[in-house]
Order: structure tokens, then C-alpha cells, then sequence
DNA sequence: TTATTTCTGTGATATACATCACATTTTTAT
DNA sequence: ATAAAAATGTGATGTATATCACAGAAATAA
């Protein structure tokens, strides 16, 4: 974890889009001065499952998968960070452990905001305090939505469901149609709650189809409405 | 939805457990002043997926099961609320419709808070936000967790486990033991995620083992630890 | 570059669970 | 109280998907 030219919150485009709209110019400068920011490679762990949160994380840039681990050791992917997303909203809130670690999938540059000034800053502006409610509550809506798709629909639907979830999330390569994202066959599995050997077949199904394609850790959708359809969101 | 003697927040049992413990004496009685109450009859609705919400709901007495429809037509209970709960937070935050609907599962009192005045309330009270705030992070922490069992464990797992949340949850009968809630075997398997038919066959399957004792619509636990053991949970 | 580890593809096999179909019981309405 | 509707139990059957096992490819380290 190098240190890196820090990138300052008042131009940071991360910002723009999360709970940072809430605050004055005055809080923002406040925010820069508290914050840290690291490079995480790769394959890096963020922060892990039962140890404690010390505070923020805001993604500058990269990719962030965040897990836990089922009762027999099987990892499940319950959310995909990206680009201005901010991780950990429940350090604010008292002694919770982390119920989820965060792993780099690709290099990220990570901004970190320690848990007690920040805190400050919410009891003092209400308007942070509900856009913070809002996020969750957005997540908690996504979840629900997941819970159902998991406990009902089969594997190629779920399958169908988070490429076009990865897509609009992580938008598309110069070409247009291939998912900025690579990203291997295990991590596909424990993201749809399946096997990396089902998520091999059913990928392949989808290319035979024309659907996508594939190259090695890339997909490319070349039919976005069949693929759609395979989701049933047609 | 007749009316009934409406209960006083200052004096609710309900309330004290949730959000308005943030709230003033001055605050409560402005809250007492701006609520109504129903009680709504096992079986009827209180709001529907896809309308659009007018304020929140707090669960005086009684159950309900919050559950939405998956893409074929089936139900998917993503919780069950009880005395002192409340739904439908996402109210305040803007125009979205609900993604859930509530059901009484028995004959429940219920308060309702018009949107407007409540939101000036926790406008002003940054307190009050994070409370909120903090209630819709445990509940996606419980979302996340039931995505995890539900895409990695089988039926009986799920099925005990969500027989000791009941348990926890509802509290037990003048036994001791016997569940307090009313529950037919659909509403259980769509909380599970499976179907009615498997529901019997492993409750049976329990029941051979002596770990609960099936009566019509309640369950009693004869074996705790078994069945925490069934669960995974020891 | 070579060696070593990590990923991926693919067939064979097993199984948990859904689905269907219908009898029986329980609950609700008249 | 009786009829109608809703909920439940149970067997037979099908199937999606997990599991196992191993070879080949790709990525990473030395």
C-alpha cells in the first residue's frame, strides 16, 4: 500500500455522484484534509470479514469485489464496487465488525476517511445523515432483489442478470459491446451463487448462441437484447 | 381498516426499541399528534408492490410478511416484521415506488406517519437520520446474509435456520417452546426459497427426529440445540 | 526462459429438489 | 350446519446443477 499523489475531494468526479453532493465547499476542504489515499493492488485485501472498521473507504478508481464467506468456507460476492462507490457506511455506526472483506480486482486507488471526524460531520448535517439512509437503502433494495433472483430463478437467468448488472456498472471497452471488467470464472460463480465448472458451460452456451463473446477473462455482448432476454428483462 | 383507540407514542412499547428513542418529549407528542392507526386484518394489505408509498408504517401489534413477486409469478418473503418495527423508510427519500408488499399474517395494529411531516423531522434532527441510517445498514447486513445461505445452503439448513429467527424473532408461547406465529407451509417455503411440498417433507423429516413437534399451523421446538445444529449454527 | 502455480474446459456421475397429480384434512363462508 | 374453498400430505418422476476428476492453457514467479 504506496502512498500516492492524493487526489483532492473538491475535483474528485467520485465524489460528484455519492454523498459528497450534501456537503458545503467548506466541509469538502474539511473532508480533503482528513482523508488518506493508497494504490491497492490487485488481489489486495481492503479490509476483511470480523476485524474492525477504523472508518471510509471511497473508491478513486478501480474495481472491488466484496464477500463473505458461507458456513463451509464458500465464498459469496455480495456486491461490486467501482468508480465513486463508498464502502463501510457502518463503521459510523458503532462497534460492528466487518460482515464482508473487499479485495482489489483490479490496481484501485482508495480513499480513506477515519471513522470519528466523519462522524462529526454527519451528526452535524442532517442531509448527509439521510443521503447516507438513501444509499443504504438503495442497497438494501438491490439485496432483496438479489435474494429473490437467487432463491428462484435458475442459473442462466441469474447469469444473464449480473452481465448486464457488470455492464451498466462498469460500462464497455472502445469498442462498445466488451465489459470493462476482467474477471475470472470463480469470481463469475460466487457473484451468480453457483460453480466455476456451471459458469463455464453456460458461458459457452451463451457464445454458441452469438450471444456474447468470449476472450479469455473478457466478454463481449454482441446481442444485448437476447441477452436480455436470457435475464428475462424483455 | 376500521379505526381504533389509537395508542400514544409517548407510552408505545414499540416505539421505544426503534428510531424514536432519538426523538425529544416535545418531538414525540408532535409525532403523536401527526399519526394514525388502523387494524388491519390478517390477510389484508397494507401496501402493494410497484404503489407509490405515502408515508411509513409502524407495527403496533401483530405480524407481517414484506415479500415480493420474482419473475414468474412467485412470492419471495424478504422479511418478516413484528411489534415495533417499522416499514417503508425508503418513503422519505423520494419517489420511488415500493419494491415490496406487506401482508398481515393475524390481525395487527398498525401507525402510520404521513411522509412530509416526518421528513421535516428528521431533516432537523441529523440524530434521527442516523438511527435511520443505522436500522437500514443492520437490515441489509441480515439481506446479504440470507443471499450467502440462500445461494450456497440447502433447504434444511435454511429452513432451521429461519425457524430460529422466527423463534427469536416472534418469541415462544406460554410453553416455552412453541413458536408464537401462525404460518401456513407456502408462506414458509417462500421465505425460505423453496416450495410448500419440500417444506412438509423436511418439517416431517424434523419432527421424526424429535427436534419440533408440528401442530396444524404452529411449531414447537423440542430440541434447541439440534435444531442449531441443523441450522449450522453450532 | 523455464518452472510453478493458478485458472479453465469437459466428460461422467450423483443428488437435492422441483414438479405433477391427487387424496385428505382443515378452514372459511353461507 | 353444510357446502365450498383453501391448505396439506404423499408418492412418482424429472431435471438442473453440484461434484469429482483430470487434462490443457494461461498467468505468475524465479
Amino acid at each position: 500500500m504506496s502512498e500516492l499523489i492524493t487526489p483532492t475531494c473538491t475535483l474528485c468526479k467520485a465524489g460528484l455522484k455519492s454523498i459528497f453532493t450534501e456537503l458545503s465547499p467548506a466541509e469538502l476542504i474539511q473532508l480533503n484534509q482528513m482523508k488518506t489515499c493508497q494504490l491497492l493492488k490487485k488481489g489486495k485485501v481492503l479490509f476483511s470479514e470480523g476485524t474492525y472498521p477504523r472508518g471510509l473507504y471511497c473508491v478513486q478508481s478501480g474495481k472491488i469485489k466484496v464477500s463473505q464467506i458461507g458456513m463451509d468456507g464458500k465464498e459469496q460476492i455480495v456486491h461490486m464496487v467501482h468508480n465513486g462507490d463508498i464502502m463501510g457506511y457502518r463503521a459510523i455506526f458503532g462497534a460492528d465488525k466487518y460482515s464482508c472483506s473487499a479485495v482489489a480486482l483490479e490496481d484501485s486507488i482508495i480513499c480513506f476517511l477515519p471513522k470519528e471526524p466523519f462522524y462529526k460531520m454527519v451528526e452535524n448535517n442532517s442531509k448527509l445523515a439521510l443521503k447516507i439512509a438513501h444509499i443504504l437503502a438503495d442497497e438494501l433494495k438491490d439485496a432483496e432483489r438479489k435474494i429473490t433472483s437467487t432463491a428462484q430463478q435458475p442459473v442462466i437467468q441469474r447469469l444473464a442478470q449480473n452481465l448486464l448488472i457488470l455492464q451498466e456498472h462498469y460500462g464497455v471497452e472502445a469498442d462498445g459491446a466488451t465489459i470493462n471488467l476482467q474477471i475470472k470464472r470463480e469470481d463469475l460463480a460466487n457473484l451468480v451463487g453457483t460453480t466455476r465448472e456451471t459458469v463455464t458451460r453456460i458461458l459457452y452456451e451463451l457464445q454458441h448462441q452469438e450471444i456474447i463473446e468470449l476472450s479469455s477473462k473478457k466478454i463481449k455482448i454482441l446481442q444485448l437484447d437476447k441477452l436480455k432476454k436470457q435475464a428475462h428483462k424483455i
